[in-house]
DNA sequence: GAGGATTTCAAACTTGCGTTTGAATCAAAC
DNA sequence: GTTTGATTCAAACGCAAGTTTGAAATCCTC
């Protein structure tokens, strides 16, 4: 396997995922993507057997990507903190710009039809966010059981999946033409008041005294803007 | 336009709406549609010129499914209630039993792919929810801009159609087999908590002891015809 | 540079799709 | 019974899709 080979065969998977994710399965031609990939019509064959074998090397390069880390809490002190990264990275991730789109596009689509072999795959997905949030909330809300604890990691993550699900209506209502940085920061800390109030938690934040200078990490925070 | 006619285009169409939110517009052929319908495949061009045009027959009748009417609320007085009735009632309406599963699956191939003629179509079908919730929130909070109130109804519709759409993973994580009477009273008591907390609105409901069972609830709402 | 394996290419093949067609069937009106 | 219009039907058309093919081009080893 050269070098050569192995280029096309790379830029023949990636044209499949933006192709998979614009247009779906039946809806991206083999045509098309070897058009893209700028790779003759019979790479596909050549490389990926399949164009069905094409779908699933794109979705398995999809739920790599979507994949995230478990969350290490030391205590309670920084579990605020915590819950605040935790959610701007939540939204980084899914409706950032560095975030592939195609990836989430992929997703809903398979969640739109799902395969056997794929509900094991999005519970990988979901699956460590939801921990997170468990882990988060047993030090935040210890009194919470475990369907309460459900809920609210479903308010989060839920929230930020319909951001990226129901891209086009929301920024339509919104009259923006993309989530910025600015809209990810307005979500990001509805989100974290959301959850902190619903949970009765004090935030510290009822002085409004910008000039004060907080811990670097917020302070960081606010220069991002 | 005899009976029997009117027959097989009802048939047609119940079996279009069925095919194309399994499968998607491209993935439902009219051969297939027309052999549920037990109809000839010429059909479908005779009475809906088109596969497209029947398409879009689909998602009106989709979308009238779906669809709310505007909430009426008097003063600031009965505001919270209605705020609670018009969660329970989209909880219901989007997760109960009643509402036919195609409908909603419709909407989610549209959200995922949308076309120009559909946005207009998308913003019917949300709007009049985003109308609800703004009227609400005009009554329970005025400090809010109509950027925070887009996020507050995005907190509501999001986590609805959320459930709605995630329904196998989600359910799974709860252990349950499907949304029962009790597991919807219990999202849309998380969401009305979750609205009212953020808001920082009161709900005197601490004081209040709420008798177990409520049947006065579905009378109310059948009233309100 | 010859030889063999690997990769590219243009063209054709097969299949299934949406659509069209024109005749056959039916229902009622005259 | 004939006529008229609406509806059904089997067959075929044109097209685009995925796939196959076999030769040409390229690369690597000796």
């Amino acid at each position: 396997m050269t070098r050569e080979s192995h280029d096309t065969r790379e830029r023949l998977l990636e044209a499949a995922c933006e192709l998979f994710a614009a247009h779906g399965f039946r809806g991206a031609s083999v045509r098309e993507i070897c058009a893209r990939a700028r790779a003759n019509i019979a790479a596909v064959n050549y490389y990926f057997h399949n164009k069905e074998d094409l779908y699933l090397a794109a979705l398995r390069k999809a739920f790599a990507l979507v994949r995230t880390e478990p969350l290490r809490v030391s205590g309670p002190r920084d579990a605020l903190e915590a819950l605040r990264r935790w959610i701007t990275d939540l939204v980084e991730r899914v409706l950032g710009a560095g975030a592939p789109a195609w990836s989430l596009r992929l997703l809903w689509r398979e969640l739109l039809d799902p395969t056997e072999a794929m509900t094991v795959l999005l519970r990988e997905a979901i699956g460590p966010d939801m921990e997170n949030v468990k882990t988060l909330l047993s030090h935040l809300a210890p009194h919470l059981d475990r369907r309460q604890g459900l809920l609210w990691g479903f308010t989060v993550i839920g929230q930020v999946l319909f951001y990226s699900f129901a891209r086009s209506p929301v920024l339509e209502l919104m009259d923006r033409d993309s989530y910025g940085p600015k809209g990810r920061k307005m979500i990001a800390d509805h989100l974290f008041r959301l959850v902190t109030r619903g949970l009765g938690i004090r935030t510290e934040r009822r002085t409004r005294r910008p000039s004060r200078k907080r811990t670097g990490k917020t302070a960081e925070r606010e220069k991002r803007k």
